[in-house]
DNA sequence: ATCAGGTATGACAACGCTGTCTTCCTTAAA
DNA sequence: TTTAAGGAAGACAGCGTTGTCATACCTGAT
């Protein structure tokens, strides 16, 4: 395997012009640098990370630190994410990490010192964790959450929940229903809070006060999902829709559902978030938010890497399936 | 940050030996392993891998190469073998590989110059893949893949397929049913054929012979689920259940049934393959073979890195749910 | 003609570790 | 008592880069 010393030879140079031209570094003669270049092709050279990292500062690694368990969602974020990074020349670590016990620290210790990353990736619900944050902001290591809380000192690339949020308020209100229920994200999910205040939004908009008890809390997964359905559906004037924060409990709903003998949408609109694969295998296909994933995931490289002045815009797109439809009259 | 000269002055000993202390190297005295230890302990010390890397040839890193869209069968997998990694102190690197193209070799070829992995993880079905197996070979990477073609050159972790064929062969049979259509998997997805193999056997198994009309290959998908269906249900006599080799197809086959109006178990009995979580949240829920996908991914690593004597063994599990009935009568 | 001030290039010392070789010290066999 | 053998510890040279500093060259202003 070639080192810079072999294109060095080869090209008749010093080893730090080969090393300008590899970091595109100024004062470089264009003919030095056309034949350093030959050179490197011909070699077919590249530069040895570790000995980069060791010399220079800079490990070209980003950790993704995660702990989700929808994995189609961690999957498409990591998508856009190790993309990004490949174009950039830079490899993404992944590191699974705890959600509590101070076990993480020692994970994130060890993460730090071996690999020295250039930059944090943090998912939610892990960008939420104030201890997490605070804990890499004292190492000064470069961090950046998708969805987390902003005001923290690192990066947050802010999602648009609030506006998904009144998107499926608008969507349901358009259909003509007037009693919605909604399932709530666990108070740790941050970011998807918001999509309940958009949904409040809408509803106001459109004039309809709002009942404490039509809001229900939920833990983000299917038992859960069945667990709120059985409250919203047991009240004395249950809603004719239920918006559920996300994929996984809009399913419970529609399984309450079927073992209530409701009909979805005719009886009850359901609406899911997340655009899960199981959101299209299901019966009816959920009426979801998708989120551009993998949009999501590079730009959090991006942030990390480049550091573009402009925070980047997401489009949350509302997916109309078959689980929602007017009320019944 | 403390670096090994710090531990070497503070425990009065020299670098190297801190390094033996490290690396549980022999011939150090208890007295200063215990105190280098200690000292270690003081200062929080963490070997820096880009250093060991260049010093010592290891990068302490796995290559994670994977290209899979069913992100629940990767997930699992990567948890497994992060976990893994992380106790035998390593890091995992996540590559997204395209299936087809030459630029793959591009993505190897700079991934193996910049970070020199100690092993390469190949999940399926990149497992698969002859010219990336032949190229990591030539390269001469330490590499081990799961649920690959047997006989090559690489490690390749077995996973009972064959065995997991036959249970759901077994468990048909044992409801009465004696006319059984299998969607088969897509012939890159070379181990999942084996699932079929032990299917065929436990057919053979209960004195049954082998129709071809109701092997109908599939592409692992939802849509091609619904497509092979159609083709089953067709027949002149159409099977009374379907084996579907994956749980997206299998999912495909519930939403044909539900449009043919056949009752699923009654009229239909469904099985799919991988517990991925729309198996569990579909209607009914599917009668399934659940992979340990963690564990899987953990033997992995363990294969690259401890080399282990003996070849770990898995067992696949069959999940009784909802789908599977006793044939009409 | 002279000199300041840039531009182009190279020499060389880190970076933090491990491998190799050397040295010193025990221990036990001859 | 001598000697071989091996255990314990250290000195030192890399590993493949980048950063810093030195050097040579060129330009244009004096």
């Amino acid at each position: 395997m070639a080192s810079i010393h072999d294109v060095a030879a080869l090209a008749g140079v010093s080893i730090k012009t080969v090393s300008r031209v590899v970091n595109k570094a100024p004062n470089v003669s264009e003919q030095l640098r056309e034949r350093v270049a030959a050179a490197i092709q011909q070699l077919d050279y590249r530069p040895n990370q570790s000995a980069r990292r060791l010399a220079g500062g800079r490990s070209f690694m980003i950790a993704f630190l995660y702990n989700n368990p929808v994995a189609s969602y961690i999957s498409g974020i990591q998508a856009g994410a190790v993309n990004r990074c490949r174009e950039l020349g830079y490899h993404l670590v992944v590191e699974l990490i705890p959600l509590a016990g101070d076990e993480r620290f020692d994970i994130l210790e060890g993460l730090a010192a071996a690999l020295r990353p250039d930059g944090v990736f943090l998912a939610p619900p892990l960008s939420d964790d104030p201890a997490v944050l605070e804990w890499l902001a004292e190492k000064k290591l470069p961090c950046a959450r998708i969805a987390g809380p902003n005001g923290a000192q690192s990066l947050n690339i802010v999602t648009p929940e609030w506006e998904a949020g009144r998107m499926v308020a608008d969507h349901l209100l358009g259909l003509g229903h007037r009693r919605i229920g909604v399932i709530t994200p666990p108070p740790a999910h941050e970011a998807a809070t918001h999509r309940v205040d958009g949904f409040r939004e809408g509803l106001a908009a459109a004039g309809l006060a709002e009942e404490a008890e039509l809001f229900v809390e939920g833990g983000f997964d299917y038992p859960s999902g069945i667990a709120a359905g059985e409250t919203l559906l047991g009240l004395a004037e249950p809603p004719t829709a239920i918006f559920a924060t996300n994929d996984d409990m809009a399913l419970g709903v529609l399984q309450l559902a079927r073992q209530r003998g409701l009909r979805v949408p005719q009886d009850l609109s359901v609406v899911g978030f997340d655009d899960t694969p199981a959101s299209l295998t299901a019966w009816p296909p959920l009426t979801t938010v998708r989120q551009p994933l993998a949009q999501m995931g590079a730009a959090v490289i991006d942030a990390l890497i480049n550091r573009p002045a402009k925070a980047p815009q997401f489009d949350f797109e509302l997916v109309p399936r078959e689980s929602s439809a007017p009320p019944p009259a």
